[in-house]
DNA sequence: ACTTCCGAGCTT
DNA sequence: CCTAAAGCTCGGAAGT
């Protein structure tokens, strides 16, 4: 059974069959029927729609989100980036012109300038025009390459696009007060806005009385470069790398300021005091936001909380965390994307890298010489490094594992000719701009052109890796979503890794989940006869930072 | 006062 | 730092 639901005219919801319900009423219409039925909801934007839902309390277990889908099918026509919501989706379908996505979510402010206003013509039916939408992106699927993989992936899209929802309104178990300790502890005791904490400002009077007495703000990267000019020591940049080469007295006190400056700015008190409310930070998480796939965030840097902070991440009393990544997955992704044999193989060890490292250099280094080594040109064959003793390493691996690191070049060309390319389930790389292509476009063997070439040929090589590692994390979320024993919830999710908020005793029940969804994701993903093993050790633990 | 850009650094 | 790329956010600085 599916069921379609569209925002309404007016502000409320329209159910197919049922008409536009108020949010109470749309509310209660799913909860009865997710408790009878269980329908597919066909739902023109999960982002929208869902988080009106979890208001109420009410979740669902499946549903196909038509925006993401729309995006997805653009992207396969070449066409990423057009506006991919309801409204355009419609318009494109009747030869008009498709209106810009509104940039707001439902759950934002709808009163004040009604985010909810579904932008579909007035007297236009919003779940008329969705089963319209739906019926057109269903065609469209079956002239794809491989359909089967394609359906796939917008089924795992969308039941990712429920767990950002769920991870948005549930939140990230946060202690503030070990938070607070912890920034007393680094900066000493919280200022007002706008004026350094104690540390912070001794280690400005040192950093000025380091280069003579002179005001120099550290906070300034051009007031650094200057501050060491008049010491007759050039450096191209302030950066710390660079810094770290210089033989200066202020070189370690400005280190030690830039390093706690970063925490407070980024993760001070005032971050503290706008995204931490009732022991949960609350970001908003976009599914699909970057292209290859892979989630980005909005609000309170959600995938960059850096590594100092993880102590702050703890489980409710009574609660733990469970948390797992999936160790070298890109290495494995490709492994599976490119069938080679020796390198599915190597992915039977939990330390890929160790096993490579046999293979490029038994007899003539130990595995700890070897290891770093190995990892370098792998990366280099994913990210299409160069640099240092990248080149004669990646050809070493060429011999050793010739399908892997030729399924990658052959990308890496395909970009260099403009062409696109597709990830395992169907994600497809943007075409180059236009500028690309004029500068490109000519004979001659142009410098620059070469450049262009080569970095967007980078760009796809890395695609195809890292866009099927996000079609696998995305399948992966929807089968550990359906798995999850209950009040147990996904609260993080980073690219590779999850965490799981659970009652302690359900704790040994989530890790036996997330140990059989990942087998499952694989198979799903990349076949069933896929041989590479991809390891994923849940942790139970009470705190984020004692997960590795 | 506001916008826009840049440098920097954090995560994967 | 090391091997690449993308995205988010901040503060400074320059432009309007």
């Amino acid at each position: 059974m599916q069921v379609v639901v569209a925002q309404g005219h007016g502000g409320g919801v329209v159910v197919a069959g049922a008409g536009e319900l108020s949010e109470a009423q749309f509310a209660r219409y799913v909860a009865d029927l997710e408790r009878s039925r269980a329908p597919r909801w066909v739902m023109s934007s999960v982002a929208r729609l869902y988080p009106v839902l979890l208001r109420f309390g009410v979740r669902i277990g499946r549903c196909l989100d038509l925006s993401l889908t729309e995006g997805l099918l653009l992207a396969a026509a070449g066409k990423a980036g057009e506006p991919k919501e309801l409204p355009a989706a419609w318009a494109r379908l009747h030869g008009l012109e498709p209106p810009p996505d509104s940039p707001a979510h439902a759950d934002q402010q709808p009163a004040l300038f009604d985010a909810r206003e579904p932008g579909l013509p007035p007297g236009t039916d919003p779940a008329r025009a969705a089963e319209d939408v739906l019926a057109a992106q269903e065609r469209r699927i079956t002239r794809l390459d491989h359909p089967d993989r394609f359906r796939l992936l917008i089924a795992a899209e969308s039941a990712s696009a429920l767990v950002a929802a769920e991870m948005g309104v549930d939140g990230l178990p946060w202690r503030a007060d070990v938070h607070d300790r912890l920034l007393t502890e680094l900066l000493g005791p919280r200022t007002p806005a706008g004026q350094r904490p104690k540390k912070l400002a001794e280690l400005a009077t040192r950093i000025s009385d380091a280069f003579g007495g002179k005001p120099v703000n550290p906070d300034s990267p051009q007031t650094i470069v200057r501050a060491f000019g008049r010491e007759g020591i050039s450096v191209p940049s302030a950066r710390a790398h660079v810094l770290r080469t210089v033989d200066h007295p202020a070189v370690p006190l400005l280190i030690e300021y830039r390093e706690l400056a970063r925490l407070h700015s980024a993760n001070g008190w005032a971050w503290l005091d706008e995204w931490v409310d009732g022991g949960r930070f609350r970001p908003s998480w976009v599914v699909g936001g970057v292209v290859s796939g892979r989630w980005a965030s909005s609000g309170g840097g959600a995938l960059q909380i850096p590594k100092t902070l993880r102590v702050c991440v703890r489980a409710d009393p009574g609660w733990k965390l469970v948390v797992a990544d999936a160790a070298q997955l890109e290495p494995r992704v490709l492994a599976a994307l490119s069938g080679d044999r020796r390198l599915a193989e190597a992915s039977a060890s939990t330390d890929l890298y160790a096993r490579l490292a046999d293979a490029m250099f038994a007899g003539t280094m130990d595995v700890t010489e070897g290891r770093p080594r190995a990892k370098i040109a792998m990366l280099s064959a994913m990210y299409g490094g160069t640099a240092g003793e990248a080149a004669s390493l990646l050809a070493l691996l060429r011999r050793r594992f010739p399908d892997a690191v030729s399924y990658v070049e052959h990308a890496a060309r395909a970009g260099e000719r403009g062409e696109r390319v597709r990830s395992r389930l169907g994600r497809v790389s943007p075409a180059p701009s236009a500028a690309w292509r004029a500068l490109t476009g000519g004979s001659d063997d142009d410098v620059r052109a070469r450049q262009a070439a080569r970095d967007w040929g980078r760009f796809t090589r890395n695609f195809v890796v890292q866009a099927s590692a996000a079609d696998f994390t995305s399948v992966l979320l929807a089968t550990l979503r359906r798995r999850l024993p209950a009040p147990a919830h996904l609260v993080f999710f980073q690219h590779d890794e999850v965490i799981v908020h659970a009652p302690e005793q359900l704790a040994p029940d989530v890790e036996t989940a997330i140990a059989a969804s990942v087998p499952e994701a694989a198979r799903l993903t990349f076949g069933p006869a896929c041989p590479v093993h991809f390891p994923m050790q849940p942790v139970t633990v009470d705190t984020y930072a004692d997960a590795k």
